[in-house]
DNA sequence: CAACACTACGCAATCGTTTTCGTCGGCCAA
DNA sequence: TTGGCCGACGAAAACGATTGCGTAGTGTTG
């Protein structure tokens, strides 16, 4: 269909005899303000709808500086947590005619700034960023204003970046209610990458539940530090032969429970008539698993939306003091991982 | 650090009291070419460092219509298969210096070719492309070679597009055979969207196993239509109450592997006591089901990579006649969801 | 009839690079 | 002395779109 080289401007201003300014600006919808006729803005009109025209967005970048895309900077995009929150990310952009330049830091900080960098270089017009969260030391430069940026799932305190996240607190502290109230005394807690935001805030939650119950925190409890499956594994083994009397485990992500799900399939414990579990991040599997798996569902639809609408109020209005940052509830999915004691 | 506006050829022209030619030449090592003494570009390469010069892309884009850009093109970002694609998608472009701008078709034709257009508008150097695969019109008109293109996971056979595929026939056939072989006579297979070609490659290993074995195929057997997991879980429904003696099913994608997991358990059959699985597509929770699945993996991995290496040789050498595609080997990993059978 | 306003546009600069032609001075040979 | 050649660079034209200033022509008014 489409032959040969693209029609520009010129081309069509060529084949009707006027002016690239005027083609430009019977496009551009500035007929009446630069005064120009009904008769050409209309024939400017038809001939760049026949010829299917359509402005070369790299020579309409050169000259507004300004690209229509936005950069996304992923830890790891084969998660299908943040593959959740990327295809979110994609569609609200593209509903406001943005592009998606896709990073993937590969949970380094080195690539992280890396892919900053080459994000600035491409000039994007904003950025989405989870960071690695190890360190805020080459985000603090991004707090100047000069590009817009939203930060998701992970935040820095002290960073006055807008961001978005979800209120783990609040879930941890639903989930450890929801065992305390089922009878559970000895919960155990298996962490994730102790220095992030969010393992932070679980962790504040369990404790903060334990005390409402006025049950004394064992701080030999909490145990583990990473995301990864592994480390729920071998932190399940040590629970299982160094601790008496634990009776229910929250697990700070989804692949931690995987890890402790294969650690009691080998001693022959069951879900839950052994142990009873519920872990952060809902997968779609989740309800599927022999025992399906009680979860805090942490909602990475709204999060992949609201940082681009966030991140467009600031492309669209420079200047304005950027939001403070907003905190997603989580949910509670009740499923079966999860045994009612009675004593 | 970065303060103020991004440093040009000019700036640094200025400074040296050089042309912005010479910086520029001087810059792309085209010193010895155009005559260019050591001293001045020695000089030019200094004042660069200092400055943290970069060629600003955009411009660069526009003089040399390339933009170290691929698009990526998916149906379903936040399927993990997709997702690992994608990854190793996103890697192996870094490596090559290039960008990849994200596209997520959402399963819709419509979709696909607006993302289609919209890529072609970039200007992106190359495209990797996994369709829908529901029509190829569209598709149809890349063939002429003005756009490099790689067609993954999903090909059309009358397209000459090169293409990276799983060999979904032989996958299939090993599963079959291994159930096979494992005393089962009587397998059902739950298909996927029949048009596409994995679809189709895949029931066409699993009859050529039974033929193989002199078993007749038995065309109620096969059922399905989609990849999701509502597709298996209804169809396993109505295999279990009409059809008797099934001791295996092979489930043609994860998801529907998921659907079948549901309807069991509803029914009180268990895995494999009552009846055997495998399904297409490995996932990390899959050795962590409570019955570990057994599955034929795919290796996404190499797909994504080979899939750039093919689109880049194209970019590099325009004119040849792009590879006529690569089957990747499948992969059966046995786990504990198929049981021998002793009649 | 000169001054002015208004209509309907066009010229040319600009964004930052790359690249096609030069140019200019000096040196050497004829 | 002159032509040729080489070393070392520079001017300017692209690439395609946007935009700050013009400005030619027409009509109106004092």
């Amino acid at each position: 269909m489409r032959r040969g080289p693209r029609p520009t401007l010129k081309a069509i201003a060529k084949q009707l005899g006027v002016s690239v300014t005027t083609v430009s600006r019977a496009l551009n919808g500035k007929a009446e303000i630069y005064g120009i006729s009904k008769k050409t803005e209309e024939a400017v009109l038809r001939a760049a709808k026949k010829l299917r025209f359509s402005p070369d967005p790299v020579a309409r970048g050169l000259r507004l500086n300004q690209t229509l895309s936005i950069g996304l900077l992923i830890p790891d995009i084969a998660n299908p947590y943040f593959a959740e929150i990327a295809k979110n990310v994609e569609m609200a952009a593209r509903r406001a005619a943005y592009s998606v330049i896709l990073c993937d830091s590969q949970e380094s900080t080195d690539l992280e700034v890396e892919s900053l960098a080459l994000l600035r270089g491409r000039k994007v017009d904003g950025l989405v960023i989870a960071p690695v969260g190890q360190s805020a030391r080459h985000l603090e430069e991004l707090q100047d204003g000069g590009l817009p940026v939203v930060v998701i799932d992970r935040h820095f305190p002290r960073l006055k970046l807008p961001y978005v996240v979800s209120d783990n607190y609040k879930g941890a502290l639903d989930a450890t209610n929801h065992l305390i109230e089922r009878g559970h005394r000895t919960i155990a807690c298996v962490q994730g990458l102790a220095r992030t935001s969010p393992n932070r805030d679980r962790v504040r939650g369990y404790q903060a539940s334990l005390k409402k119950h006025g049950i004394a925190a064992d701080a030999s409890l909490v145990v583990g530090s990473g995301f990864g499956e592994e480390n729920g594994y071998v932190h399940a083994k040590l629970l299982l032969t160094k601790k008496r009397g634990i009776t229910a485990i929250l697990a700070l992500s989804n692949l931690i429970a995987l890890g402790i799900l294969r650690a009691l399939s080998e001693d022959g414990l069951k879900v839950p008539g052994d142990i009873s579990i519920i872990c952060f991040d809902d997968q779609p599997y989740c309800a599927y698993l022999n025992t399906p798996m009680t979860t805090v569902d942490q909602d990475n639809e709204q999060m992949g939306q609201i940082a681009v609408r966030l991140l467009l109020e600031q492309i669209q209005s420079p200047g304005k003091p950027g939001g403070e940052g907003i905190m997603l509830p989580t949910r509670l999915i009740e499923r079966a991982s999860v045994k009612r004691l009675t004593r």
